[in-house]
DNA sequence: AACTCGTGGCC
DNA sequence: TGGCCAAGAGT
């Protein structure tokens, strides 16, 4: 019975979606710039961002070059446009801290603006092929029920990255390839609410199917209702201005008919302490 | 560690 | 119909 990651090697070479990112020489800002999208945007309403996203901006200086309120009107309704925000302070930092090239170096990625544990090992190892674990809510979920026996894994941990490394191959071109298949199999076989476990390719090996596929309880957090929210609220705001054919709104006319002023007022606010609008003037417009 | 932060599709 | 879910990060 071959291992776990010789099993996720022979089945990703045969079932891995055509997905822009994984084509040759996609290049490392086009890596990032995905990676950034899919950072809880599905990889289907990506896509389609992303090609205009990297065809406007081909590199991080032509979008370092252009106002962070291009970035986030560009973001359109991709949803936490904070990333927007982040990506154009991330691509400043390239230019000014590494010539305009996406670092290679886990440490230099992670100390870039919404670069955390995730995106900057996902950038290191799809864009230049290094050896480290990637570990994804996909691998998270792989990892609990294949190797830990449980029905869903717990919240994240700091351990995440050492558990998938043990099942990385000494071999650096295979463990990439450890890394996506892993991915790839709890996006579309391993996934959280009716896995496919008879198509699963590491059937053979998982802890969790051994077990009887027991029940073991779920930890995860639930996310709070949108409905109602202050996220809502602020989306709303920003809709607005991204609508607005100038990017700019008298305040009294932002959502002036929000059932709640108190939370209009709290979203305008919260969205100023954010970088995400400007207030000048009675006016509020898109950061410039 | 727990909480916040958008948007839309799916069963 | 309405929770659930989605290649997370910052605070």
């Amino acid at each position: 019975m071959p291992d776990i990651a010789t099993a996720l090697i022979e089945w990703y070479r045969e079932n891995a979606r055509d997905l822009p990112w994984r084509r040759d020489g996609f290049g490392a800002w086009g890596t990032l710039v995905s990676e950034f999208m899919l950072q809880q945007t599905p990889v289907t309403r990506v896509i389609p961002h992303l090609e205009a996203w990297l065809e406007r901006w081909p590199t991080p200086a032509d979008l370092a070059a252009d106002a962070p309120a291009e970035a986030v009107q560009q973001w359109a309704n991709l949803g936490y446009p904070r990333r927007a925000l982040w990506l154009h302070r991330a691509a400043v930092e390239i230019r000014d801290r590494h010539d305009g090239v996406v670092p290679r170096d886990v440490d230099d990625l992670l100390a870039l603006t919404g670069i955390g544990d995730y995106t900057a090992r996902a950038v290191a190892v799809f864009a230049y092929g290094d050896r480290h674990p990637v570990v994804d809510t996909n691998t998270r979920r792989v990892i609990a029920r294949a190797v830990e026996g449980r029905s869903q894994p717990g919240p994240p941990a700091k351990a995440d990255l050492a558990r998938m490394d043990a099942l990385l191959p000494r071999d650096i071109a295979a463990s990439a390839l450890v890394n996506a298949a892993a991915m790839e199999l709890g996006a579309t076989v391993c996934t959280a609410r009716t896995p496919r476990c008879e198509t699963c390719p590491i059937a053979s090996a998982c802890a969790w199917r051994t077990a009887g596929y027991p029940d073991t309880g779920d930890e995860r957090r639930r996310q709070a209702p949108y409905e109602g929210s202050d996220r809502q609220a602020r989306g709303a705001v920003l809709k607005t201005l991204r609508d607005a054919a100038t990017h700019e709104v008298a305040q009294a006319e932002v959502i002036p008919t929000w059932p709640d002023a108190r939370q209009r007022d709290r979203a305008i606010d919260s969205l100023v302490v954010d970088g995400l609008i400007e207030a000048v003037g009675g006016m509020l417009r898109l950061p410039r």
